[in-house]
RNA sequence: GUGACCAUAGCUCAAUAAGGUUAGAGCACCUGGUUGUGGCCCAGGAGGUUGUGGGUUCAAGUCCCACUGGUCACCCCA
């Protein structure tokens, strides 16, 4: 037997309200800022990820699905959305159009990881991405944006955890300060900030270990570090997020695991997933442009995994509408009246009307018995008797009444009470 | 890559404190109770080589080992 994949699944009928529901949604709100659909290739070229995203991170060190293709290349699965948008940017000559350019995309990642509750080798990834502009205004825009979808979606109390993060002016000089802060309690730190100090430093901050909480609470903050560019611009953010009221909360330890950020990062937490929190991750990357063999580019993003969210949703109880589901059920007794009740299903759906047709010759009852599992409101009998006289019993299963009706009427008759429609 | 836990019917679980005959139940499914009438109820049915392979034993779902898979957590991230 076949079974997935590690850390693939299969979205199942039952949960793809959820999806639908996400998806609409998703239209809706980059459709209300401007944002345009970008879709941009599932598989490119390995060194695009590994320029792009940068060696040294875990992503292109051991979670990058890579391999060569019959014609020897070495291609890679996109392990996220943002270096091949960068990527397509500059292809298409997008910085000649208006800037700044805001698209959005949704579409699957992949990343080689160990499985756990929210995380998993292939996860949906909603992306939004903002090219071309360096004001904060529009960092403002893309959280604006973020936090809209999120109250729509029916979380509560939805908020950033935001930080600034510098930029090659003024980040060497605060790395310095937290490895020198960092050195003086060395003995005191765990194996993985050990680690970390030198490959890695910003990331001791983001450190669980219990033995490392006084260090981090300890350490120099980089928002006495920033230079008065990134300074003045994470001001003017966070003066736009008061005066328009979405919440936040800065955090210095937030920081990120991918070489192109700068400047501002920030991420929405729920609750519902496990040990993760994070539904929504971004941040600025005025970097990457350039690092891709582009012109310099700023740029500034989010990506929000849609399983997250849907299980997040679940864990809240936050409901979404049914889908659509056809509401009569064409029964039929024996052979001649199946010859009849095939074409008039069809008749029937070709004028909009949902139906479904009972398989495999059943008893009444047993037909009757679907008809109420799949909550049909209609059911058409056609027996012996019907066909004879051309009509045909018409039961409503919820008011339980059933009358008598010319088989060449019944189109109409259903029609005028049964647009297809979502289910309560 | 590291660690912990888990693996019995489609699903959720049972199977006397440390082995003992044909591995059970609820839900779901099918059939019947009404020559052709749903939900509720009643009766019946189908569905398992107890993840795989070894080992211990007179005897293994139960104990031991390996493997595979899963879950959760770490690393890290959405």
């Amino acid at each position: 037997m076949y079974k997935r994949l590690t850390g693939m699944q299969d979205i199942l009928p039952e949960d793809q309200p959820y999806w639908r529901f996400v998806r609409k949604k998703i239209d809706q709100i980059t459709a209300l800022y401007g944002f345009e659909r970008l879709d941009v290739p599932i598989i490119e070229e390995t060194g695009l990820y590994v320029r792009g995203v940068g060696q040294g991170t875990d992503i292109v060190d051991k979670e990058m699905y890579s391999f060569q293709d019959k014609g020897k290349d070495n291609v890679t699965l996109r392990p996220e959305f943002t270096a091949g948008f960068m990527r397509s940017y500059v292809e298409n000559h997008l910085y000649k159009r208006p800037q700044p350019v805001k698209l959005f995309t949704i579409g699957p990642i992949f990343r080689y990881e160990r499985p756990q509750a929210g995380r998993f080798r292939q996860h949906t990834q909603f992306n939004v991405e903002a090219l071309g502009v360096e004001d904060p205004a529009i960092d403002f825009e893309v959280m604006s944006l973020a936090h809209q979808f999120f109250s729509e979606l029916g979380f509560q109390g939805v908020h950033f955890q935001l930080n600034s993060t510098g930029c090659p002016q003024c980040r060497p000089q605060y790395i310095e300060r937290l490895q020198a802060h960092y050195r003086l309690h060395y003995d005191e730190i765990c194996d993985d900030c050990k680690r970390r100090l030198d490959r890695s430093p910003l990331r001791v901050l983001d450190c669980k270990a219990s033995q490392c909480q006084p260090v981090i609470a300890s350490a120099p903050k980089i928002a006495d570090y920033l230079c008065d560019d990134c300074r003045l611009h994470f001001q003017s953010l966070l003066r736009y997020l008061d005066n328009a009221g979405l919440a936040y909360i800065v955090n210095h330890r937030l920081v990120r695991g991918l070489d192109y950020y700068r400047k501002t990062v920030f991420e929405v937490w729920v609750e519902g997933i496990g040990a993760q929190a994070a539904v929504c991750g971004g941040g600025r990357y005025d970097g990457l442009g350039q690092e891709i063999g582009g012109p310099p580019t700023p740029g500034i993003g989010f990506g929000s995994g849609i399983e997250r969210i849907v299980m997040a949703m679940k864990a809240q109880g936050l409901t979404v509408p049914g889908l659509p589901k056809p509401q009569v059920l064409v029964a039929y007794l024996g052979k001649e009246a199946k010859e009849r009740a095939v074409p008039l299903v069809q008749e029937l759906r070709w004028y909009n009307i949902g139906v479904i047709l009972p398989f495999g010759d059943r008893s009444l009852k047993s037909q009757l018995r679907q008809a109420n599992r799949e909550r049909v409101r209609y059911v058409v009998i056609i027996g012996e008797d019907e066909l004879a006289r051309g009509r045909a019993q018409l039961r409503d299963l919820q008011e339980h009444q059933q009358q008598d009706v010319p088989l060449d009427t019944l189109r109409q008759w259903l029609s005028e009470r049964l647009p297809i429609k979502a289910e309560k």
